[in-house]
DNA sequence: CCCAGTAGTTTGTAATACAAAGCATGGCGA
DNA sequence: TCGCCATGCTTTGTATTACAAACTACTGGG
């Protein structure tokens, strides 16, 4: 079957690039998920549910993952106006800092990977991946 | 650049994918490490530096993994006649069962993605996949 | 037969994650 | 306006995951 094939690339794939992300942000002491976050932070200023939904975590978890980046002075926590329950969550100027080398360091990794496709490849690349798992469902 | 349009698309999809299987993984109270160790377990019966190296992992990491998943009777360790001091590990017959359902979990997770894809597409997605991220490097 | 090296386990510590309970605030109905 | 339930987040307790360092058992060379 097609669909056996393209389950196992998505899968192995999945890992391969877990372990590059993984690897990186060790160098960096941080896990996978807090690397998760800096990216998300990077273009985002999220309550705390709503980063804990994005993320699939629990609100809990988000606390304890928070109170450690704040601790490290990577992100902090910003009251909100319009409703004094809420708690958003922002980058510091250190932790934008840390989250492009990040993403550099991600897109070094990456390149030989990429390197092996030509640039139209590339593209198809994209709009396959996107097609497949961009959409609803 | 193409190449961020991609490296984003990757790490997109890594995390997609990954909460899938997160997810799936749950149902049965598998984290992702335990659930990925059984989809090596299908085909291989490795000591346990190999599956150690394999995941990426400290041999004393997968110590404490292998005892929990053999306390659910889901592998086993075997003794290596070659060798005494190594330790091979195999899946037990329950554990190759739930291998199987959480596989199946997995492609059926998979399906509206993939059949958003026609046949084609699919095709050509496994091998950019294959060209790009299992290769050398 | 000794001894360096290899294979796994054990121990100690920190991070990650969830669930349940707790605290403060918000907002609605009477 | 007051009471009360819902919401947003934190705290607490527990299990898992992960690493590093120390330890045990075995191998193989000299």
């Amino acid at each position: 079957m097609t669909s056996d094939a393209l389950v196992d690339a998505l899968v192995r794939s999945t890992f391969q690039v877990a372990g590059v992300l993984t690897r990186i942000g060790a160098e960096r002491d941080l896990s996978l998920t807090q690397l998760r976050v800096l990216g998300i932070l990077r273009d985002r200023r999220p309550r705390m549910t709503e980063l804990a939904a994005f993320l699939g975590l629990d609100k809990s978890t988000l606390s304890g993952l928070i109170d450690r980046a704040e601790r490290r002075g990577l992100v902090a926590r910003g009251k909100n106006p319009q409703d004094r329950r809420v708690v958003d969550v922002f980058l510091t100027p250190a932790g934008l800092e840390l989250a492009e080398q990040v993403y550099g360091e991600v897109r070094r990794a990456l390149a030989p990977a990429i390197n092996r496709l030509n640039p139209q490849d590339r593209d198809q690349l994209v709009q396959l991946l996107h097609a497949a798992l961009h959409s609803p469902g």
